[in-house]
DNA sequence: AAACGTGGTGGAACGTGTTCCAAATTATGC
DNA sequence: GCATAATTTGGAACACGTTCCACCACGTTT
């Protein structure tokens, strides 16, 4: 009995399994961003990426492992778009506002899609630890980055530095909760981060 | 055809429906807190208040409307108990901390009631902002009377208080469901509560 | 007391996440 | 190319949230 897992082992398999795992991650992005969490279903995810049930669960043991990967790609290629240009401001809360107003833009323009990546995210337990930290050090290294102008100097990040990202990031989330959850508007959603950016951010 | 609804309406309904509802949420909290979320089962719930399943989502349409009731209840009973006394610590950071660490401790003790309360409260939609907001204000309450030291003074609150302790409550809740979902042990979640109170409440 | 209406009861039924399995297919070692 | 192992398939089956319905109980009106 073999016990590689193909969503989580480090070893990606053949090239059939890559491309089995591409498309089943397509077809979540694409269910998820039609309809939302519910309309994941997975006998919906397996029949459009062309797999069966089973092998779906073999790559992915569940819903929220499935749509946290999804989540974890997505903040994957939005960090390395944000990272690889400069960030305008003069004041690290500027840059931080900067790249967390572009965010909830692209949010907001999928705002479905949002809503399923962030329920999964929120939903998650410590089976889904891995595809979650992928997730937490990008959110981290997109605002660090900000703070710090978009220099890549790596060696300049303080353990305060960290520890801000992090802080900023839960008001972040929690934020994304409420208005993902239709309990606050995206006005009043970027208004509270600009507030709270401002208490952790005087320069 | 009547419109009432037990659980939300202002009217109570008769003293056997009151009646009904406390078996039904105490039933909610004894499951909750022997089994955490998946052992509130709605058949469970229903058989030990001793009411019918219809009957059950009569006075709440949902699971997580049930849970978050609970968890309302609970933070409401917490706040009072809270606000009565006066709360030690020389800075508002201290004090703060204090009531923060005493929640957090209740809450480790009771880990299970804490996850099922937690993943409902992040689970809930636009359906549930009423009882989501006896929590969310009874958070606020908790933290601003900590930050004033107990002084029931009520017209001092600034707008930026209640931005503070709004900031406070996310990072709160955040720090929450890592801990509760596994992925941080209560002392990281401590660890982080004190930063993040030290960055944003500096005297 | 009879009729009525409101709410409660018991239980069937449905949808979707998840598990399981035997058969078919594909990959691997020789 | 064959034997063997690993993977995929198709689909049945199960669990639990949710809906629905026919019927019952009880208080109110007349």
């Amino acid at each position: 009995m073999t016990i590689a897992n193909p969503s989580t082992s480090d070893d990606l398999g053949s090239a059939a399994q890559r491309e089995r795992r591409k498309r089943i991650l397509d077809a979540t992005y694409e269910l998820a961003k039609s309809g939302g969490f519910d309309a994941v279903q997975m006998r919906a995810v397996a029949e459009q990426a062309d797999v069966a049930l089973g092998t779906l669960y073999r790559y992915f043991p569940s819903k929220i492992h499935l749509l946290v990967s999804a989540l974890g790609r997505q903040f994957e290629d939005a960090s390395a778009r944000l990272n690889e240009r400069d960030i305008p401001g003069d004041t690290q809360a500027e840059r931080v506002l900067y790249v967390l107003k572009r965010m909830a833009r692209g949010m907001q323009g999928d705002p479905k899609l949002t809503e399923a990546l962030t329920r999964a995210f929120m939903f998650a337990d410590s089976s889904v630890t891995n595809e979650i930290h992928v997730v937490g050090m990008a959110m981290t290294t997109i605002v660090t980055h900000a703070m710090h102008g978009g220099v890549p100097d790596e060696g300049a990040l303080t353990d305060e530095d960290v520890a801000i990202a992090r802080v900023i990031g839960d008001v972040w989330l929690s934020a994304l909760v409420a208005w993902v959850t239709g309990r606050s508007t995206a006005a009043e959603t970027a208004a509270h981060m600009e507030t709270a950016v401002g208490l952790i951010l005087r320069d």
